[in-house]
DNA sequence: CTGTTAGCGCATTCAG
DNA sequence: CTGAATGCGCTAACAG
């Protein structure tokens, strides 16, 4: 039997014996209708299975109520940032409690080049849009951002007029507060690309909590990594920790801006027969996920997903409804976790 | 200067001094306007930026040239399963080059247990569905994509009337292939929870390679972990593959069909002083990205994202199309991927 | 061959 | 409570 087609508030009109405007009206709790055909007709709405459809109800509406969550991505390094996963399902819950349509929308290094608008401005479907970090791969789309007028935007994590950042200065005092705690003094830091909004914020962190612990950290034992796809990084992680491990007087503890950083380093650490968390420390900075897809689970700073997604949509909800003036840079803490990468400095290192 | 609304086909056709009949003829190439007026017409659009209200098509048309992605997720597992990511990339992409739109609907646990109806069912704006794996997680889902008629949708990685299944025989000879070629013999399997469609069928391709190639693997050298989230499942993994490499025989080489289960047994050898590859060697099973989080990277299969992302679009096309019966369900083959963590068995440990 | 007019589709809402 | 108008892109039917 062929399908027959979606139903229509003509339908459940005539069903009724009532006008489509009293559907509309009973359905939506708008205007006055009696509480006898209110019920009638929500109980063939029911039956009929009947949903309103979306293009009628945008074809009305001055505003969508629909918001573009943009992702700029180089397929190529699709699955290396974690935080995209995090993101999403923090904006999908929030779209749930919010009533609103999240629309994602993955541009492309590649496409952007040739057409720098992202899809989801093009059919009049969304009423702004959020945009995540990872910018500097896709400039063609920033470029655009800035050039138009007609949707208002926020970013996650970039700097831009409209933004929310991570800020890491509270997490990463508490860091170095553990690692004193339990005795390091011989401290090592790993940055990732400094290009990156996230690496930079944490090394601005992390230096500004060293200084307040008076905490001396030694030139060879700061790393700084341009970025490498994949593989190559890694490599070269490895090769740096081995080095700095060999030391006599080797850090007993490592704080990194990137898993990947950390993983290698455990790697390097148990190469050399050196145990971690047992005779080295390290912690990692990135997603739940990361730090606990691998042993020893990492103690790691994390942003506040939910926090992010959370102000980065107040923020553009004041914009797309006030002439309102809006705060245009917010803050969120990241927090550190604790997991199974941190221990007593050993005995035998202990100074002082 | 508050924003003027965006310009419709009126507007152009009135810029124009032709109809609206016309300026939609010239735009879609469908009607007959000669050369001379199209031309103008083009021009007048780009220069006033005209994008069509997809709401307006949306109302026209019979069939809306959406499709929808549908991602069940537990929240709390959100990041585990690292086949999201690169499977909406390759949407993403053949989105693109097919010109449809892929609507990203991610469906929650919490949300399918109250009203299992996926988001992207309701407005009537896509024409089916791809569903992707993960489904055992969200029972409410399958059961309500089975009991209605509307949609036609099609599963990947996932028993379903219509679906695509990877399929790891090849690539699981493939692997056994290499392990004996480089002189291992006593080799372990460690596979993820079988209730899981992936798991169950690496299990099979590799006890069916293992025959093929006459290979014994003994009983304590084959472990299932049931499902835990997260860190639980790692301290299992662990203690596990500690335990089997106490043993003066133990394998040489791991098959697993997890990466985190791989990462576990590479730290289990690590500390105690067994190094991966040169005396111990693991591959994994799973996306490039997990493959190459950590060092050493993974010699692993992995799914055909690509293909599987073609392949289940193809067949719901030809649902949506046609009466037309289309083989209902589809294999693709995945791919050993050569890395780091495989080397040549031991000296001392050779036999025979 | 080149073009126009007159609806269609459907949920919402203003004027009765 | 009802009738009719509105929003906009598409297209069958018609005219020059």
């Amino acid at each position: 039997m062929p399908i027959s087609p979606p139903p229509t508030i003509i339908d459940i009109a005539k069903r009724a014996g009532v006008s489509t405007r009293a559907v509309s009206s009973a359905l939506n709790g708008t205007g006055r209708v009696s509480e006898q055909t209110r019920s009638v007709i929500r109980q063939i709405a029911e039956e009929m299975r009947y949903q309103p459809r979306l293009a009628a109800q945008l074809m009305r509406a001055r505003t969508t109520g629909g918001v573009a969550l943009i992702i700029p991505t180089d397929q190529a390094e699709a699955s290396e940032s974690g935080a995209h996963g995090p993101l999403m399902t923090n904006f999908v819950d929030l779209g749930e409690t919010e009533g609103i349509r999240f629309h994602f929308d993955f541009v492309s290094k590649a496409r952007a080049a040739h057409d720098p608008a992202p899809q989801s401005f093009k059919g009049a479907y969304v009423d702004g849009a959020i945009v995540t970090d990872s910018m500097p791969q896709v400039p063609a789309l920033r470029d655009y951002l800035m050039s138009q007028q007609r949707y208002p935007w926020v970013c996650i994590n970039e700097e831009a007029p409209y933004c929310v950042l991570s800020d890491f200065d509270d997490a990463a005092r508490e860091a170095i507060r553990l690692l004193i705690g339990v005795g390091h003094r011989n401290i090592a830091f790993a940055f990732g690309p400094l290009d990156f909004i996230s690496h930079a914020s944490a090394r601005s962190s992390f230096e500004k909590a060293a200084r307040e612990y008076d905490l001396r950290v030694e030139n060879e034992s700061r790393a700084y990594f341009p970025y490498k796809p994949r593989r190559e990084g890694i490599a070269e992680y490895v090769a740096w920790a081995t080095e700095v491990l060999r030391r006599p007087d080797h850090p007993t503890a490592f704080l990194c801006s990137d898993m990947r950083i950390s993983r290698a380093v455990i790697y390097a650490a148990l190469r050399q027969g050196l145990l971690v968390p047992e005779d080295i420390s390290v912690t990692g900075m990135g997603t739940t996920g990361d730090a606990e897809k691998g042993y020893p689970c990492l103690t790691s700073i994390e942003p506040d997903f939910r926090a992010l997604a959370e102000l980065s949509y107040q923020m553009l909800k004041e914009l797309i409804e006030g002439e309102q003036c809006v705060q245009s840079t917010r803050r969120v803490p990241g927090k550190l976790v604790s997991r199974d990468s941190v221990a007593n400095v050993p005995r035998g290192m202990l100074c002082g």
